[in-house]
RNA sequence: GGGCACAUAGCUCAGUGGUAGAGCGUCUCGUUUACACCGAGAAGGUCCAAGGUUCAAUCCCUUGUGUGCCCACCA
C-alpha cells in the first residue's frame, strides 16, 4: 500500500483503474460478492455503430453510471445492458459514402457484396464508441453487450413480425410515403427534417368542361405545378360560398386533358391561396387521404428517383424539377397561369442526406398500431410506468392518441430483412398489393405453395430500425438471462426518443413478455451550446468529450456535466468542469493530509467505528453533517435528482470538511506529548472515517479518483475495490 | 395555430411565501506544517414587465414581452 504523495494524474490511473475494475468481473451481477437479493436493471439507449462520443452521450451514459453505482453500493444486483444499433439508413449511408470515395457503387457491387462491406466496416469500427464510452467510466457489464443484427437477436425480430402476422396486426398497402430519392427509402414522419426554401406560388386557370355558363374556369395555387399531370380533383371547402354552387362539376385538367371533378372537404383552408385546391393523391399525404374519402383515382406521375414517369406523357424521364419549369413555360403560352408570387416555405429533407422529400405511392408493409397504443397508453396512465419528470407525459399520450399505423418496411439493404418469401414465377406480387401470394415464415419455405415448383425469393425489403430496438430490454437475451433480468427497473434517455423508441419498448414488452420492461423512465435535458443552439457535428457547434476527458480527465468531464444536469436544458459552460477538476484536486490533496497524519495503518475497516466517538464541538459538528449530507443525497438519487447531491457533497467536502473540520483537526492532533491522547485518536478516526465516507459519497460521480484513493488507505479488510464497497 | 419549458450576479445556473446562493470571472490581503487547482475577505442583483392574492411575493395567480423546444398545418 502506497501512501498518496506527488499530484493526481488522471491519465495513468484511470485506465489502470478501469482494467481493474473490468477484471474484477463487478460489473456482471452474477459475480458481484455477498447476498443480493433486490435487482437494479438498466437499459442502455443504443448508440449506432457508427456513433461518436458526444456530450449527449456523455450526460447520458454518466447518469446511468451514477445510478448503478449508487445502487451496486447499496447491495443491488446490478445490471446495465449495453449495446449497440445497427442503425439501417445511418449506417448504410456511411459506408456508401466512405465506398464512394473509393470509386466503388453499392448498385454495381449488389447487395450482397454492399452488405459484407458493412460488415466489414462494422467489424472495424463498430467498437469506437464502446471505447469511448469506457473512457468516461460507465460500469456496464461487457460480457452482455448485443449488437441488434447479432445472430440471436436478429431471431427474434424475424419472430416478432411473424408473431404480429399471425396475430393479424400487419398488412400490405399502398401508401403516399416519404420517400428519399437520394437514399432509395421510404421514411417514416419521425425521420424527417425541415429546411426553410425560397419558392414560388403558381395560379393555375383550370376550365370548365361546359364553356356556356358565366364562369368559365377555377384558379388554383401550387407549389408543385409538376404534380398537376396527376390530379383527379379540385377540392374547395363546402361553406366557401364562391364555390358553393360548383360543387360535383367537372373540370379540363390542363395539359392532360383529362375530366376531373370539382369535390367538397372540410381540409381545405378558405383564407390560403384562392381556397380552391389541386388534389393529387398519389403526391401528397393530404391529398391522398382526401382522395380516399372521395374515392379519387390515385395517378402516379413522378417515380421513386425523383423522375418523372410514362403517366407524365411527353415529359416521361425528365427530373421533377425540369418538368415543373416547362410546364410552367407551357401554361404561359396556354395564358392558364394566372401569376405567380414569391413564397417561402418548409419543405421535408432527408434527416441523413438532407435530400428533397419526394411524397410516392408505394407498397409497404404496416403494423396496426391500436392495440399496441393502448397498452403503451394504459401502462402510463395507470402509473406502472412512471415518466420523470411527469411533464413528458402529455407529449407521450399525445403521440399515442393520434397515432397512425406504422410502416415498418424500408427499401434498403441493412437491416433486417423481412420473413416474407414470393413466388419466383409470380413476381408481380411483390409490387401489387392486390396479389397476396406470399409466405410469412422464419424458414425459407421448402416448396413454393403458389407454382408448386420455384425455390421462393425473399422479399427485398427491410425492417424499420425501430422496430428491432423496440425490442431492446429482451431481444437477443439467453432463457436465463430472460428469466433473472427482465423486466429492468429503470430507462435513462433524453426526451427526443420519448415516442421514437421508449413507447415502442414499452408495447414491446407487453405484447411478446406479457411484462413492462421497465417502472422508471428518467428522461434528462439536452446539452446545447453556450447560446442556447444544438449541438450538431454537421452544424460545427458539437463539442468531443473526448478532449475533455483527456485534458482534465474522466472525472472532471462527468463533474462537469453532472454539476449543470439539474433538469433544464443545459446551456453548455466549460468552467464546470475547471471546477472539477479542481475539486479532484481538493479531494486528493484533503486525501494525502489525512493519511499523512491519521494513517489507520493496521487498523481494520471494521474497527473503525468504535474509535469515533465525538468529543469535541468540531467532532460533533461534522458527523452530524455528514449524515444530513448522506440522507439528502440519498433522497435525490431515488428521485433522479443528479445536478443538487453533487452540490451538497461538494459543499460539504469542500467547506464543512477541509475548510473548517481539518484545519480544527491541525490542532486535536498536535496536543502537547499525549496530554490528551484520547483527543488525538478520536480525531484521527474521525478524519478516516469521513474521509472513507466522502469517498463513498462521491464514488457514483466521480468512480476513477475515488478508486485510486481508496486503494491507498492502508486499512486492512478492505473490500477488493471501492466500486463494492457499502455506500 | 396548439402545447411544454424558461427569464435571478459579468457568464452558466441553483433556490425559497419572511436578511438573495453556487461555480467560473473580477478586486484586496495572505509563502498558517494537504492543496496557489489554496485560504481569508470584498465588490457585484428593482430576482423580465405590469397587475392581483397576502401582514408579507423573486417564489402563488393573471396578462404582457422575450427566448428555446415539441406537435399540427402550410395546397
Amino acid at each position: 500500500m502506497e501512501l498518496i504523495t506527488g499530484a493526481y494524474e488522471p491519465k495513468e490511473a484511470e485506465s489502470n483503474i478501469y482494467e481493474k475494475w473490468e477484471q474484477s468481473g463487478y460489473f456482471n451481477p452474477d459475480k458481484l460478492p455477498g447476498e443480493r437479493n433486490e435487482k437494479y436493471i438498466v437499459y442502455m439507449p443504443l448508440p449506432n455503430v457508427t456513433g461518436t462520443l458526444h456530450m449527449g452521450h456523455a450526460l447520458d451514459n454518466t447518469l446511468q453510471d451514477i445510478v448503478i453505482r449508487y445502487h451496486r453500493m447499496k447491495g443491488y444486483k446490478t445490471l446495465w445492458f449495453p449495446g449497440t444499433d445497427h442503425a439501417g439508413i445511418a449506417t448504410q449511408y456511411v459506408v456508401e459514402k466512405e465506398l464512394k470515395k473509393r470509386g466503388i457503387n453499392r448498385f454495381e457491387l449488389g447487395r450482397e457484396k454492399f452488405i459484407e462491406k458493412i460488415w466489414e466496416w462494422k467489424n472495424k469500427y463498430g467498437n469506437t464508441i464502446i471505447e469511448q464510452l469506457k473512457k468516461l467510466g460507465v460500469s456496464c457489464d461487457w460480457s452482455r453487450i448485443r449488437f441488434t443484427m447479432d445472430e440471436k437477436y436478429a431471431k427474434d425480430v424475424q419472430n416478432a413480425f411473424v408473431h404480429y402476422h399471425e396475430k393479424g396486426f400487419l398488412y400490405r398497402g399502398k401508401r403516399v410515403v416519404n420517400w428519399c430519392p437520394r437514399c432509395g427509402t421510404s421514411l417514416s414522419e419521425l425521420e424527417l427534417e425541415y429546411k426553410d426554401e425560397k419558392s414560388k406560388l403558381w395560379y393555375i386557370k383550370y376550365n370548365f368542361k361546359d364553356q356556356n355558363s358565366k364562369i368559365k374556369s377555377v384558379t388554383v395555387a401550387t407549389t408543385r405545378p409538376e404534380t398537376m399531370l396527376g390530379d383527379t380533383a379540385v377540392a374547395v371547402h363546402p361553406k366557401d360560398d364562391r364555390y358553393k354552387n360548383m360543387i360535383g362539376k367537372t373540370l379540363i385538367l390542363p395539359i392532360m386533358h383529362r375530366e376531373i371533378p370539382i369535390v367538397a372537404d372540410d381540409a381545405i383552408d378558405m383564407e390560403f391561396g384562392t381556397g380552391a385546391v389541386k388534389v393529387t393523391p398519389a403526391h401528397d399525404m393530404v391529398d391522398f387521404e382526401m382522395g380516399e374519402r372521395h374515392k379519387l383515382e390515385v395517378i402516379q406521375v413522378i417515380d421513386e428517383r425523383g423522375k418523372m414517369n410514362e403517366n407524365a406523357g411527353i415529359y416521361n424521364e425528365m427530373k421533377a424539377e425540369e418538368a415543373r419549369e416547362k410546364i410552367v413555360e407551357r401554361l404561359k403560352g396556354e395564358k392558364l397561369l394566372e401569376k405567380e408570387e414569391s413564397y417561402d416555405h418548409r419543405v421535408a429533407v432527408c434527416y441523413r442526406c438532407g435530400h428533397v422529400i419526394e411524397p410516392v405511392p408505394s407498397l409497404q408493409w404496416f403494423l396496426r398500431m391500436e392495440e399496441l397504443a393502448k397498452n403503451a397508453l394504459d401502462a402510463v396512465k395507470s402509473k406502472k410506468v412512471k415518466i420523470i419528470p411527469n411533464n413528458f407525459e402529455k407529449k407521450y399520450f399525445d403521440w399515442l392518441e393520434n397515432i397512425r399505423d406504422w410502416t415498418i418496411s424500408r427499401q434498403i439493404w441493412w437491416g433486417h430483412q423481412i420473413p416474407v418469401y414470393f413466388c419466383k414465377n409470380k413476381l408481380e406480387s411483390i409490387s401489387n398489393e392486390n396479389k397476396e401470394e406470399y409466405v410469412v415464415s422464419l424458414e425459407r419455405p421448402g416448396t413454393c405453395p403458389f407454382c408448386k415448383k420455384c425455390e421462393m425469393e425473399q422479399s427485398p425489403d427491410v425492417l424499420d430500425t425501430w422496430f428491432s430496438s423496440a425490442l431492446w430490454p429482451f431481444a437477443g437475451l439467453s432463457e436465463s438471462d430472460l428469466k433473472n433480468y427482465y423486466p429492468g427497473t429503470t430507462l435513462i434517455t433524453a426526451r427526443d426518443i420519448l415516442n421514437l423508441w421508449v413507447a415502442r419498448m414499452i408495447y414491446s414488452g407487453i405484447e411478446f413478455k406479457k411484462e413492462l420492461p421497465f417502472t422508471n423512465v428518467f428522461i434528462h435535458g439536452t446539452i446545447l451550446t453556450k447560446d442556447g443552439k444544438r449541438m450538431s457535428k454537421s452544424l460545427g457547434t458539437g463539442i468531443d468529450p473526448l478532449k475533455y476527458i483527456d485534458q482534465y480527465g474522466a472525472d472532471a468531464t462527468r463533474f462537469g456535466i453532472v454539476w449543470q444536469a439539474s433538469g433544464q436544458d443545459i446551456r453548455w459552460d466549460e468552467t464546470a468542469i475547471i471546477a472539477g477538476k479542481k475539486f479532484a484536486n481538493k479531494l486528493w490533496n484533503a486525501s494525502r493530509f489525512v493519511l499523512a497524519n491519521a494513517s489507520p495503518n493496521g487498523i481494520s475497516i471494521n474497527q473503525l467505528n468504535p474509535h469515533i466517538s465525538a468529543s469535541t464541538d468540531a467532532d460533533k459538528k461534522i458527523l452530524r453533517a455528514l449524515e444530513k449530507t448522506k440522507e439528502s443525497i440519498e433522497r435525490d438519487i431515488k428521485n433522479f435528482e443528479f445536478s443538487r447531491p453533487l452540490h451538497t457533497a461538494y459543499d460539504f467536502f469542500w467547506h464543512e470538511f477541509c475548510d473548517i473540520y481539518l484545519e480544527i483537526s491541525k490542532k486535536q492532533l498536535s496536543v502537547p506529548n499525549g496530554k490528551d491522547e484520547n483527543l488525538s485518536e478520536n480525531t484521527k478516526a474521525i478524519l478516516i472515517h469521513v474521509l472513507l465516507s466522502s469517498l463513498k459519497i462521491f464514488h457514483p460521480f466521480i468512480p476513477f479518483i475515488t478508486e485510486e484513493i481508496y486503494s491507498r488507505i492502508p486499512l486492512e479488510n478492505k473490500k477488493e475495490c471501492l466500486m463494492i464497497e457499502e455506500w
